[in-house]
DNA sequence: AATTTAAATAGAAATTTTTTTCATCTACAT
DNA sequence: ATGTAGATGAAAAAAATTTCTATTTAAATT
C-alpha cells in the first residue's frame, strides 16, 4: 500500500480513506472493474463512498498510474490495478476468463516520433487473451 | 459505395437505405463521429432514421469491418470509416485535431501466438497524432 | 495540539447515453 | 409476385455519467 500512497503524494494529491478503500478492492480481487463494481463493493466491504466519487477517483488514480484504463467496447469504463513495479512505458494483457491483468513490456510504438506523416502523440495497445491457469 | 455493398452482403447481411445513408455521411465527412453525431446528420442530410437504429448499425457495420471503432476515454462510442483497399490486417492512427482516420499498417502482434504464457485472442491498437494538415 | 485551507466527499438531481420492446415494414431470395 | 428473415421507428425504460452544493477532511502550518 506505501506504494500506492506514495505515487498518491507524488501527484500531489490526498491520501483518503476512499482511495485507499479502492485501491485495496483492486488488490484483493485483481481483475478489471466498472465504477458501478466499485461501488457495489465500496458498500458492501468498505466505507460507503457516493457514485461521483467512485468515477472521479478512478478517474485520477488512473492519472497517477496506479489504475489501468481497460478497453472494451461495451460502453462501459473498466479499471485494474497496473502492476508494474516500475514506472517504466508499459501496456496490459487481459485475460478475458478470469479477468487478470499482467504488464505488457517492450512497447517499441513510443519511441517512434511520426508514422505516415502523423505526428504522434500517444498510443494505446491492449492484448486479450486467456491466462496460463484458465488455459489448463 | 459498391465496394461497401459487397461487404455487407458478403456478411448475409440486407443494403438498405439507412446502411448506404450511414456509410456516405462517413464518406464524406472522413472524421470519427459517435451515434448521436450520425443521428443528427441523417436528420439533416439524408433520410431520418431512429436512434436504435444508428446503434444498431453501427455496430453492425463495424463487425462487417467497414467502420472502425475508435477508442477515446471520454465515455462516448466512435466510429470512421476504414480506409483500407484491401482487408490486410491493420490498424489505425488518428488526428486528434480533425479527427481524419488514416490506416496503421505493419502490426506484427497478430502473428504471435502467446505473450508472456498468455494464449492470444484479439488485440487492439490505436496511435493518436496529428495529420499532416494539422501540423502546418 | 489547535488552526487553517484547499481538496475531497456525499447525496440529490439532472443530464446524457444506450438498450429494450414490439408492431410494422422491406430487401431480396425463391 | 411472394414469403420470410432481417431491419426499422416510436416510445419507453434503463443505465451511465455529470453537475451542483453544502459539508467534511487530510495534511500543512502554526
Amino acid at each position: 500500500m506505501n506504494f500506492y500512497v506514495d505515487k498518491i503524494k507524488n501527484n500531489g494529491l490526498k491520501v483518503t480513506p476512499r482511495r485507499k478503500a479502492i485501491i485495496n478492492i483492486f488488490n484483493h480481487c485483481r481483475v478489471h472493474l466498472t465504477p458501478e463494481d466499485i461501488f457495489t463493493r465500496l458498500k458492501e466491504e468498505f466505507s460507503h463512498c457516493g457514485l461521483p466519487s467512485v468515477y472521479r477517483n478512478l478517474e485520477i488514480l488512473a492519472e497517477c498510474g496506479i489504475l489501468a484504463r481497460i478497453y472494451r467496447f461495451d460502453n462501459k469504463r473498466y479499471y485494474g490495478l497496473c502492476h508494474s513495479a516500475d514506472g517504466a512505458h508499459h501496456h496490459h494483457i487481459i485475460c478475458i476468463k478470469c479477468g487478470t491483468i499482467a504488464p505488457l513490456k517492450g512497447c517499441n510504438l513510443f519511441k517512434r516520433k511520426k508514422i505516415n506523416g502523423f505526428k504522434i502523440i500517444d498510443h494505446f495497445i491492449q492484448v486479450d487473451g486467456i491466462c496460463k491457469n484458465c488455459q489448463e
